[in-house]
DNA sequence: TTTAATCGGTACGGAACCGAAACGATAGAC
DNA sequence: GTCTATCGTTTCGGTTCCGTACCGATTAAA
């Protein structure tokens, strides 16, 4: 079931998704991360850094660079692939299970808010 | 006539409409210039840099190199309130108009591609 | 007219980021 | 065992951003 909405809808529910963003008191991802993140709670593994960058048509060490940084928020972890050494495996934590969700909810309700 | 949309399917919309922003050759902005930029163009003008701040729950520079940068890739613009020349008004632009009208439009496209 | 309040912008030191290039570690080919 | 290719990370110089504090300009108050 596909969703129906128009572009300025769409529009007001990414602004007031955005205005929670930045008010919220947690640091504001920047797109890049934010793209990160939901690709690796949203697409199944396994997640590597090239894939990661190839995916999102970025170099390397800016996937590093987001993986330190949102890391170091506990929101994803990274390891050994034990099958090949050389490969990083990009996990999923419980914190940013429960951040990507409380993000998911903020959507919902400010679409619920929209007027035509 | 509210939005219907589930959690799931919120994330899904804001994952791909993340990866096209990234992906695409525009530099992609912050979630703070994307704020700023999405109430200039959403909420009835006059918009000033103090009003700015306070809405996002910011601090002022961050407004003014929001400007700076969105004026330099020309999506606002900056003048002079006539009435009160302490205030800058901040000004809607053609090619702002155009990069946030192909915004709404990427989501309506992701948006009716969602499956349940 | 002097004083105070309010605007946006700038200076600052520190942090995060950028892509290109080089690096060590690992795995596979020969 | 020796190359060679492929990982992710680090280094490099340069850019952008952060909040605090201050600045010049403008307006309003005393």
């Amino acid at each position: 079931m596909a969703v129906q909405i128009s572009p300025l809808q769409s529009l007001r529910l990414w602004h007031s998704a955005s205005l929670d963003m930045v008010r919220g008191d947690e640091p504001d991802l920047s797109t890049r991360q934010l793209a990160i993140l939901l690709e690796v709670y949203l697409v199944p593994p396994p997640h590597t850094v090239r894939g990661l960058a190839a995916k999102l048509g970025v170099t390397k060490p800016v996937i590093t660079r987001a993986l330190d940084t949102m890391g170091r928020l506990g929101l994803l972890s990274r390891s050994r692939d034990p099958k090949d050494r050389r490969n990083v495996l990009i996990k999923r934590t419980v914190d940013g299970a429960l951040f990507v969700e409380r993000l998911g909810d903020l959507v919902v309700s400010r679409a619920a808010e929209l007027a035509t």
